[in-house]
DNA sequence: GCATTTAGTAGACCATAGTCTATTTACCAG
DNA sequence: CTGGTAAATAGACTATGGTCTACTAAATGC
């Protein structure tokens, strides 16, 4: 199997990426995005520039692997027919996430920015963050259908593009991402 | 008024001001905005530096003007009660406005990725591009209400929201802008 | 040990957005 | 005509993302 096989030449050092992962993900945080040159992550990891480019093709790349990974799972998803109603479970799913972007203050902003320069950081966004995130979406709405929360005539998937496209819109045309946009967007998904 | 106070020094030279915007805009449709530096907007306009800084702050500026400026009124707006069921009327204008996104290419995308490292031009493209079709959007959609095509119930705010949402998603993770995903938006703001 | 191969380091280098300085030009008020 | 003010031009300058080159270091196979 491929795991016997080992490539020619020295290998790669562990630390060197988790060294820039960290410090990228720790300076964005603190600075934003547009405020941490390259030079900076490079010398708060203690590594050589080369050693940034070996591993990612861009500065975006590289904070957004170090971004997702962290990530993680910090939001539940959402889940129907939990005692709680479907609408009522949305806007509590979306106040959490409203949260964590809150919190993390224009990385993803800046993330989808670069995504639209470069089509292949794009594809990998898209991967990563957008179809994971959207297909929960669309396993929930699916669900709180069969349990007859919501309309059998209604489309889950565009149901959840109106979903996640609604707030995109919202932060990337700057506006505040708060509890009421919660409540309006978990009302016209499931009526007033 | 102030019509005849004339300010002190030597007038700014209309020509300046417009040869850059019509360079821009053809150079930016030629070769997409990423590919073009400014140096270039500068020499096909043969303009100094120092013109375009002092009428606009950024090259992404410079193009949102030039931009909207000529997109004027390229698409008609939705109209409800005009023969065609509203549903339809939305299908034909999401038809219309993806074609228009379609020949310029990317242009929004830089915009709306420029807007999100600059405060202020974000105002200025929300002011200027997002409200005013957030507005037809949802004068057509309350008309639509009025006439009894869409339940009295639904917020035609988040309704815009919704739909305009939905297709910037798209556009944005970079998937294509096509029929299917008017009818889909359609469907899902009218009902099925 | 030696050859080969790839990673890491150091730093020069290039392209480009945006700023700054010096000089000239066009308009107004007196 | 002269002085003041701001626009236009030319071009140097800075900051930054990303590339390239030269050298050193760590692994493998002989």
């Amino acid at each position: 199997m491929a795991t016997g096989t080992v490539p020619p030449g020295r290998p790669r050092d562990e630390k060197v990426g988790a060294a820039l992962k960290s410090a990228a993900l720790r300076l964005v945080r603190e600075r934003g995005y547009q405020n941490v040159p390259v030079a900076a992550i490079l010398k708060e990891a203690g590594v050589a520039r080369q050693s940034l480019y070996n591993r990612w093709n861009t500065k975006a790349d590289l904070v957004m692997e170090a971004f997702f990974e962290d990530a993680g799972t910090r939001v539940a998803p959402p889940a129907a027919g939990q005692g709680r109603s479907g609408r009522d479970e949305l806007e509590r799913f979306l106040n959490e996430v409203f949260d964590h972007l809150a919190a993390e203050d224009g990385t993803l902003r800046s993330l989808i920015a670069a995504a639209q320069s470069d089509p292949e950081f794009c594809r990998m966004f898209r991967e990563r963050f957008v179809l994971p995130r959207e297909a929960l979406a669309v396993a929930f709405l699916a669900e709180a259908q069969r349990l007859g929360e919501l309309p059998a005539g209604r489309d889950p998937e565009i149901m959840a593009a109106f979903l996640h496209g609604a707030f995109w819109y919202r932060l990337l045309s700057g506006q505040p991402l708060g509890p009421e946009l919660a409540r309006a967007i978990a009302g016209g998904i499931f009526g007033p």
